[in-house]
DNA sequence: CTTGACCTTCCAGTTACTGGAAGGCCCATG
DNA sequence: CATGGGCCTTCCAGTAACTGGAAGGTCAAG
């Protein structure tokens, strides 16, 4: 099948799906005319790319999680060790993210938010400390 | 002073501190060695930009921000309306690593993560859906 | 005078795409 | 048979916010 349709069953971009096989995810083959030619097989990989993408696997943690899925003798264990380096990352990211909601909230809170020019938010950030 | 010590005092790499130059988030005057002379008002700024990004601002967000602080009769709603777009922001972000980490938990609570190949976390990205 | 710590500019690479230009291919309609 | 629209192709550039490194100038100490 040509590249949209495998777009449209992948749920990828056309654009995000050359870009893979550029960065060598996926290798489809070519018809006569140039034109990409995808395999059911193909498309499977790309919904698998799309799901570890959604889930916030980088690239190279794809590239890694899809050569675990082809070698049908790999650990499980290999596979937990990627997600869980990757839920590390992500609780990190998570609580980075907190902390700077609560502080973002707490300065708006004392912010009034009005017509006036004195602001807590723009004092804080230009506290010296 | 030079870079040097204004990256000391404000926290940021010199080499952050030539990009924000580049970007023209600052102006520091030059030596006639061609050194750059900061002033304490531009390491204030400094000091503002880090605490801003830290905050995760982006730096348009500080550019915005930055003319704020430096116009004395703005109205703190100008400010409160840029926090709480970017409060958004995180939010959003929050919740999308949530959703991330909580599919990636319940995939590890059920990989038993030993020398088997069976793997639920592979066979959940693989499944077609 | 040399050494080492600074400083300068410029170029390239990072992540994961995305937009757009220029041009080829295919099918249906007039 | 021509043409138009919708595919497809490649290639180049841009995004965000730095970061690393090369090549070379400056300065202060010994």
């Amino acid at each position: 099948m040509n590249i949209g349709e495998a777009a449209t069953q992948s749920g990828l971009p056309a654009k995000t799906i050359r870009y893979y096989e550029d960065i060598k995810l996926i290798a489809p083959l070519r018809d006569a005319n140039g034109y990409r030619d995808f395999s059911d097989a193909d498309v499977h990989k790309l919904g698998f790319l799309s799901r570890a993408r959604t889930l916030g696997f980088t690239i190279e943690n794809c590239r890694a999680l899809l050569g675990l899925w082809e070698d049908q003798s790999r650990a499980s264990a290999d596979v937990k060790r990627i997600a869980a380096e990757h839920l590390a990352v992500i609780e990190s990211k998570i609580a980075d993210l907190c902390q700077m909601r609560d502080t973002l909230e707490h300065l708006m809170n004392t912010c009034h938010g009005d017509d006036r020019p004195d602001c807590p938010i723009i004092n804080e950030l230009a506290s010296r400390r």
